[in-house]
This record gives structure tokens, C-alpha cells and sequence, in this order.
DNA sequence: CACCCAATGCCTAATTTTCAGGCATTGGGT
DNA sequence: ACCCAATGCCTGAAAATTAGGCATTGGGTG
């Protein structure tokens, strides 16, 4: 079946989250604002990170379900910024709480799949050695978390899509070239 | 608890009632598109006309929940066009089916509401004779009442808040001669 | 016109989900 | 240092959902 109490109470949370911090969010609230009993919170989830999670996970799953290739990693990236900004608050609140691992972690999860569908679309007949390729996956990568966290840093307050057009469009033939060098002969 | 399932079964059918007729949806359909099993609609529903009732009923019932007391009748029918307008394919395939009596039924229950409470406020001390009562009330709500039949079934293509704006300024004075004219010396 | 097949409405029994109530522990605020 | 609300967990009862089946109906097709 399909869990309607369960996405209620995912629901209820991140609209509890768009209201107030969630240092101030209790189960109680929670399953008050859905109208639910107590234990069948838990009978969901084991604790309220847990619910995060949840929540930051099935975002991720579903950005990247639908980039089952990457031509371009910033379209990626940008489904990130997009899922962001649909709850912003939301986002904002569990970024800036002790929980923001969990965020962090998914996060890393989305840059490391795009970053490798987009090599593979990219480097195509090319071989290069493991270790180089793993070097720029690591420089892939990283660009991307670092970009996003400094967006989230900054309460997504930069005009991000603007500068991610023009990152991409700066660093557009650098890979090829960092390809062509490592290129084995 | 909240009846998630039900509401999904509702949402889900009033969803499948934007895309295509009622003559076109089956109770295997409805369960389909919220992936639930077939008996649970028959658990909530006893059948589609029943489905139908239930959706029809609430978003009435809502209507008149939200006029504790009516000023101006016009307001409450204004809520009855906007519910509808919100739904307006789903709205005019049930009122373009063999179900057309159900809607009607609770449009008279609101029209009937909406005089009753208006009356009710505009009659304040006034005494005026039953029976004329009875014929005041006739004559109000079978005006709602057409009005909102009359959009339907011209497919809600009027601009019916321009219409019931000028009605309503038209027969304002109207109502207070009426009473006027019945009251009891 | 007869046929067929999908849809209906209903049933039973098993399983899953939700609830009510209680209890020991924890930790932040006064 | 204390208190009280929140937590996490438990049990058993109740409610909701499921699987599978069955007789009936009615619209569409050959």
C-alpha cells in the first residue's frame, strides 16, 4: 500500500519546519498536527533524525531517479537547488541544526552519482588511469558539495542558478583537457 | 485518526475526474492510481454515487461552516463558484452525468443554508407571517439555486462574479420592501 | 441476438496498521 | 537540585487493509 500516514506524517514535519526551528519540534507536535497517535509515529520512525532522513533521502532518491544520465552535472545540481528551494525554511532549519550530517551526507550521495553518470556520458572511448579518474571525480565532486554548501551557508541568499551558469560555462573545457592529459597512450 | 486512505481515494478520484468523464472511471480505476487494494474503496464507499455524495457533501459542508452567519447571501454563493472553479472539469463531469441529482441536492442544501442564516440576519425584529416567510425563502434560494444552474450549464463560462455582483446590486433594496411589505402590524 | 468479459458488490479470514494506556529514563529550564 | 515534559518502548485491543474468491450485471463485439 501506500503508507498515507507515513507521507502525512513527513508532511506535518516539514510543515512544522517551515514554521520554527527544529530544536523546537517534538513528536508530540508532530503527530498532534496529523492528528495521529504517538506510537504510530514510532511505529514509522525510529526517532526524529531518523524522519529526516527519510526526508532528505527520498528528495535525493527522487533527483536522482530522474537523471538516469547526466549530460551536464549542473542540471544535477540544479534539481538539488530547486528540491531546496521548493521548502526552503525546511531545508534551511535541519542545515542549521545538530543534524546537518544527514543533509550533508545525502548530499554527497547526489554529487558522487551525477558526477560519475556524467563521466561516464563524457569520457566515453577515453581511458585514463584509476587514480587520475579518482582524482577528478574528487575535484568533481567536491565542486559541487562546495558550491551547494556555501549556497545553503549563506541562506541560499545568492542568486545561484546565475552562478552556476557561469561556473559551468568557466570551467566548460577544462575537463576535456584534464581528460586529454591524463589520457593514457 | 485522519482517514489518509479515504482522502486518498477521494483525491485520487476527483484527479481521474479532471482527465475524463464519469461514465469513464471504474472503481478499479480509482484504486489503481492510489495503489490501494479494491476492497478498501468498498471498505469507505458504498459505490461511486456514494464517492460522489461524500465529495460533493464536504466541500458543501465546508461552505456552510465557513459562514457562521450570512450578511450577504451573495458571499456564500461566491464560495459555492469558487469551490467549484477550483475543480471545474471534475465539478462539470459530475453535473454533466447521471449524477447531476446528487450535486443538486447539496446546492439546494447550501442555497437553503445560505437564506436561512441570511434571513435570519437581515429580519432582526421584524415579525412577518409564516406563510410569507415560507414564499420569501422559496424565492431566495431557488435564485441561488438557478444561478449556480445556470453557469453549470452553460460550463461555468460566464464571468458569474461580475453577474452576481450586479444581481445582488440590483435586487438589493428588493428584500427589505418584501419584508416591508409582509410585516404584520 | 447471443455471447463474453470486465466491472460490480459482497464475503471470509489473515495480516497489517493504528490506538490506548502505562512505565522507566533523560535532559533542559527554573 | 529539582521538576516536568519529552522520549523510547512495551503490551494488548481495535481498526484498517489485504488476498482471494464468487455470483451477478450490463455494455460492447461478433
Amino acid at each position: 500500500m501506500a503508507n498515507f500516514t507515513k507521507k502525512a506524517i513527513e508532511a506535518s514535519f516539514i510543515k512544522l519546519l517551515t514554521e520554527r526551528p527544529l530544536s523546537q519540534i517534538t513528536v508530540k507536535d508532530i503527530v498532534t498536527d496529523c492528528g495521529i497517535n504517538r506510537n504510530t509515529f514510532y511505529y514509522y520512525f525510529e526517532d526524529i533524525p531518523k524522519l529526516i532522513e527519510t526526508v532528505v533521502e527520498e528528495d535525493m532518491v527522487t533527483i536522482i531517479q530522474s537523471y538516469p544520465t547526466v549530460d551536464n552535472f549542473g542540471d544535477c545540481l540544479e534539481a538539488v537547488l530547486d528540491t531546496a528551494l521548493s521548502k526552503k525554511r525546511a531545508v534551511l532549519h535541519i542545515y542549521h541544526s545538530t543534524n546537518r550530517d544527514i543533509y550533508e551526507m545525502y548530499l554527497w550521495k547526489v554529487c558522487d552519482y551525477a558526477i560519475e553518470a556524467y563521466l561516464s556520458t563524457v569520457l566515453g572511448g577515453h581511458k585514463i588511469k584509476e587514480n587520475d579518474l579518482d582524482i577528478i571525480k574528487k575535484y568533481l565532486s567536491s565542486l559541487g558539495f562546495g558550491i551547494v554548501s556555501n549556497w545553503l551557508r549563506n541562506d541560499m541568499s545568492d542568486d545561484i542558478r546565475t552562478v552556476l551558469m557561469r561556473l559551468m560555462d568557466i570551467k566548460k573545457g577544462m575537463l576535456k583537457e584534464m581528460i586529454h592529459r591524463c589520457e593514457e597512450t
